[in-house]
DNA sequence: ATGAAAGCGCTAACAG
DNA sequence: CTGTTAGCGCTTTCAT
């Protein structure tokens, strides 16, 4: 199944064109503040399309000392559509760019993040949430130039927003005692932790006790639980960390005999498609995640380049969709 | 926050040995046929280990003609638990031969994948369904080794295990006449018509009908007209091609103030968690995940060293879990 | 405006 | 058993 077939190298587009590999290489990199006059241009261009040359990357990297990869690390809990549309965001901004978005999944039996680092050779490394600091420092070890977000970034500005949204749409709904849904699960706590600060703050700011924190598991039994304690609390309704969260709640409710939004009005974060179909339909926080990751993009090439990035929380990004379960 | 720091290379490890580099590199790669002597040998992993030394890849890859980058092609379509754990299983073992994977997510403005397996000097590509053949054929040119799975791989027989495992349950429940729900989506068609096959060849074994088929789309409404027109053709179960779309079935049956499993039974694919707490929990098929993604490493593995490598279905990597909707 | 030449860090014959 | 010697394909000063 292995092919064979000698690469095209530079040397063959340059000696089509018979002109030098140098030039070959300042015209394809277009390398700014070179004069090539356009009739050369063109014909190595050309040349290279027709010989179907491709820069071997490796080479280049080796040469050049440094790739044009960027790695973005996710683990398995952050999932569904807008992770994928944060992805696809941020791809085509960097690809504009022309540098090459990669994906790490991190998990069971998965190799160390900063060893992909150096197997790929990224020239940056990102996540959805801030690396600590001994991570960034194995990243930087493992060749990368760029780690993003790290803890100094305040991405996290971007979490209490979706908290804050979801108990501001409870509130405004007449409800006075918020309840918060949280997975049990210890990779989602630093993103939960800030979305139920922002849930507090909302309940503060409208003179509100705090929300009564609950853990539910993806499982009825565990929401049923829960949706016992929330009821015996008097609490009228509950942000969820997750739309599968939510839906779990919505479970817990149906095994009581309850639903919402009567008996306890659920709102989660996500905006998937199955939560879109459970019953009731879920009230959910949505992103303009395609935003976010061209946002992401230009802080990792602004921050490439050796300059200052910024990295906050744009309300516009966020927008909570109403649907029957509130 | 760019790190300068002079990379450590082979060339300091062997100074501070006192031995070549072609000792440093044999014994890092732990060369076969080499004899070299156990104290040499460790000297030479501890003076590596001592100051941080890593291969650079890039230079390795240029220097070796190939990588140990192995590129798995996803799209947005295909994600969710079973995606989750299949990359797992290959990641883990992949990483025991020494191979890393990343991923690469296919979809809006993001790189076609042969610029990408260029960038990352993939040794093999990897995706979930047969490339055809144009697309092997440029993934070749650009510098992979292996391309996995094409079209004479039957992977398309795990796909009609899938099906035939969803009409079996149904059937042997004494249903007569099956439905089938397939998405109205161009990228998942390929999946769906192998899994509609393996339905239609369970219901000709059991003389029955072929299956009714309807596309659902993930909304209420859509999945209301499916279940009418099922119910108008005497269709008392169906098969859906995946969780998300049983849950909108289960959406559509709501609306009309049906449920599962007395008006119509519903079984999907995947087991994910959202479906598990539907109203009612789903039943659905679950794949051995990992054992998918161990046999897809095998075969990676086995076609890099230019053997020949098989790819068949194993029914023992599918199970059926009943749950109520049916 | 273009070319010559010197590496980037590593592997792999081939000697010794 | 270990070292010497060439490159791998590309970028990049420095001349011309």
């Amino acid at each position: 199944m292995a092919k064979a077939a000698r690469r095209v190298t530079s040397a063959d587009v340059a000696r089509a064109v018979g002109v030098s590999r140098t030039t070959v290489s300042f015209v394809l990199n277009d390398r700014p503040g070179q004069s090539i006059p356009e009739e050369t241009r063109r014909r190595v261009l050309e040349a290279a399309q027709r010989l179907g040359y491709r820069p071997h990357a490796p080479a280049r990297a080796l040469a050049a000392g440094r790739s044009d990869i960027v790695l973005l690390s996710l683990h398995s809990m952050t999932q569904g559509p807008t992770v994928t549309s944060v992805v696809e965001g941020l791809a085509a901004a960097l690809a504009a760019r022309r540098l090459t978005l990669v994906l790490h999944l991190g998990g069971e039996g998965t190799r160390p993040l900063p060893d992909v680092c150096a197997a790929v050779a990224a020239s940056a490394v990102l996540g959805l949430e801030p690396f600590d600091a001994a991570t960034s420092a194995a990243l930087y070890e493992a060749g990368a130039d760029v780690v993003l977000p790290t803890e100094t970034d305040s991405l996290a500005d971007y979490q209490r927003e979706v908290g804050r949204l979801q108990a501001e749409h409870l509130i405004a709904r007449g409800h006075g005692r918020i309840g918060y849904a949280t997975p049990g699960i210890a990779l989602a706590e630093p993103i939960a932790n800030e979305r139920l600060r922002g849930v507090g703050q909302a309940c503060a700011a409208a003179g509100l006790a705090p929300p009564v924190v609950l853990t539910v598991d993806l499982e009825a039994d565990s929401a049923a639980r829960a949706v016992a304690g929330w009821r015996q609390e008097g609490v009228s309704a509950v942000c969820a960390y997750s739309d599968e969260v939510a839906v779990a709640v919505l479970a817990g409710l149906r095994e009581r005999g309850l639903a919402a939004p009567d008996d306890l009005a659920v709102v989660g974060v996500e905006d998937m498609p199955t939560a879109r179909l459970a019953g009731p339909p879920l009230t959910t926080v949505a992103f303009d995640s395609h935003a976010l990751g061209r946002e992401l993009a230009d802080a990792v090439l602004e921050a490439l380049e050796g300059r200052r990035y910024g990295l906050a929380a744009d309300a516009r990004h966020f927008r909570l969709i109403p649907r029957s379960s509130t």
